[in-house]
DNA sequence: GAACCACCCTAACACTTGTTAGTTTTCATT
DNA sequence: AATGAAAACTAACAAGTGTTAGGGTGGTTC
């Protein structure tokens, strides 16, 4: 029970995913090998598969773990009785952070989860289904108060995860421009152009 | 001359890369292999390389004819004396339309550059960034001119362009929702939320 | 001190990868 | 019918893939 842990009072597991994560985002999952991740992880290839079960139980635990944080987020704001207007700007800004503090993550639960084998794969694409529908829900509950502009919620989900989900390159990027400043002017934008 | 044409007025080459963009897109580029693309054109693999040099020169092929597609739509709006707003308008438009109608390049130039080798990656990366610049510029003129309100350009750019790049989800979906609704709700709320 | 257990190692597996060599087929032009 | 080039084929290569088997090591617990 002692043994297992490392310095940051994390499991091996856990440290092998975060490396893996690094890694999957860098150079994606397929170009990825066990071989790299062990090397990250100061290890034998063959040795991880005493930590975990495969190569793709990592990207699963990766992309259903932002998956579920996501949705649990998301059901505070429903529960909250804010306007719709201040619903969506505290999910927008939810996204962001997320984006912002938890990149490796967020980005690889958004761009390799097609490599996810069956029966994950379909399991996920519902959970992001069921997501975005329900933003649009709260946008089309917007409209029909009149504190929003008519504008299809489907699009308007489209654009705003999209857009969010392009920081992305800002991570790549030198970052002339501060986190802050990314936050305040993605939300102004998004915001403004949700408005009656 | 004649051996080398195909039903459609395209060489083989050209057929190749077709098909292999197709791929390309569906399983990413590391995923999607030469023995793919040959049963796809309905050959076998090693007579690829007949018509092409290597696997990553067709997706130079594809990033490239992408990234030079853009700038040149985009050279032609900024010749024009239309204002700023208008003059975005017209490149939003352009960007949505490219995703709609040549949708498998333009989402590979997206996702998958990075496996480009050296120094087409650079040289990418550096017409990218000058690309997104000159967007910008674009952008910085229209709050000088007080045609747009005061948000930071490169927000504004990267919010644009990422938007318009999660297309790719609606192509991938049902399409409940029409291509000419998307572009026109998509369009007013990237420049409602540009507008002054 | 013996047994146990978690963990690492080396070696190997079956398979897939991009690509090359060498040969044969196809077909328009002479 | 013969020529010559383009383009297809088979076979193989070296390297890399995820994963398993089996054995060794060092610390914890009886």
């Amino acid at each position: 029970m002692a043994r297992i842990q490392s310095k940051k009072n994390s499991t091996k597991k856990e440290i092998i995913i975060e490396k893996a994560a690094r890694l999957f985002r860098e150079k994606g999952f397929g170009a990825a090998s066990m071989r790299d991740i062990a090397e990250t992880v100061g290890v034998e290839a063959a040795s991880l598969y005493n930590h975990i079960q495969s190569k793709s139980e990592i990207l699963q635990a990766i992309c259903f773990k932002v998956a579920n944080d996501f949705i649990a987020q998301l059901e505070e704001v429903e529960r909250s009785n804010a306007s719709t207007l201040e619903k969506m700007e505290t999910i927008i800004r939810m996204h962001i952070r997320m984006m912002l503090e938890h990149y490796e993550y967020v980005y690889i639960s958004d761009h390799e989860w097609r490599h996810l084998p069956e029966p994950y794969l379909s399991n996920f694409l519902n959970q992001r289904r069921s997501y975005r529908k329900r933003l649009s829900d709260v946008i089309e509950e917007g409209i029909h108060k009149n504190e929003m502009k008519n504008i299809d919620p489907y699009v308007a989900v489209l654009t705003i995860l999209s857009a969010i989900s392009g920081i992305e390159s800002w991570h790549r990027s030198r970052k002339t421009t501060g986190a802050e400043t990314l936050e305040e002017n993605m939300v102004k934008y998004l915001i403004e152009g949700l408005k009656k």
